[in-house]
DNA sequence: ACGATATATCTACCTTGGTAGTATTACCTA
DNA sequence: TAGGTAATACTACCAAGGTAGATATATCGT
């Protein structure tokens, strides 16, 4: 588990991933016509995706001449990865800390709240 | 409260205001000689500093010919809008995911348990 | 068969973080 | 006061994320 390096994603690089992991494989207009409001060059996201392909992130096979890209990263993998490296680095490793932190900013729902309970109980059990 | 921009920072920019929250107003040699590990050139951690300045992330006085840089942005802030980004940006806002993450990949002490558990029965009395 | 459209390739540019060398200037000390 | 030291200023460079234009090419519908 968690030897892979912290995968420092950018924002439209995280938003073509997610594109990837919810909606599965995809062509350059696919994801283009899916990427949230910003109205980006359709020869953006192609860039966007050789780079990404360049870093291991994604890969294409070839559907007649049009390439339809998935991830080769697991969303898991990137969330653990982005997740930790914050956490080392701005809050010393402290979950509380973090939690702390986000309770204050936000509205957080009771069912988040219970989610929360409940995930915390299960480690305790765990232990 | 929370609107300021997520604040974007680098390793060594974070490095360096982690070094001015808890080590006060420091002059160049101080943050480069406090900063862990790395061996930066003096002129690397002055251009570093120079470039936050015209972000508005540190400020200086002048004692002497020598400049004293202190933080303009306060931890809090960063940490909050640091995580809130990664929050939205990786796990769609929720918190519960967020830890779920965390602590299926880490080692969470018993402390650190107890004290995200009062976290969340605080939050709970406060609704 | 032809033209419009879709697709991919190539190239270029900007910004920011990161790293540092060189040059200049001020200051202190012998 | 001359010379070394420490500080700032200036400039340059690289990598990566992001953005897109221009160009070439394939394909599909009429």
């Amino acid at each position: 588990m968690s030897k892979q390096k912290p995968f420092r994603l950018g924002n439209l690089q995280l938003a073509i991933m997610r594109a990837l992991w919810s909606g599965g494989p995809a062509t350059v207009a696919d994801v283009q016509r899916v990427l949230p409001d910003r109205a980006l060059a359709y020869t953006t996201v192609a860039t966007m995706l050789r780079k990404m392909e360049e870093r291991g992130l994604v890969a294409h096979d070839k559907h007649g001449r049009t390439f339809v890209y998935r991830p080769l990263v697991q969303q898991h993998d990137v969330r653990q990865g982005m997740a930790g490296d914050l956490l080392d680095r701005l809050f010393a490793g402290s979950v509380s800390s973090l939690v702390s932190h986000l309770l204050s900013d936000r509205d957080i729902g009771r069912d988040e709240l219970e989610k929360l309970e409940s995930l915390i109980a299960d480690q305790r059990n765990r232990q």
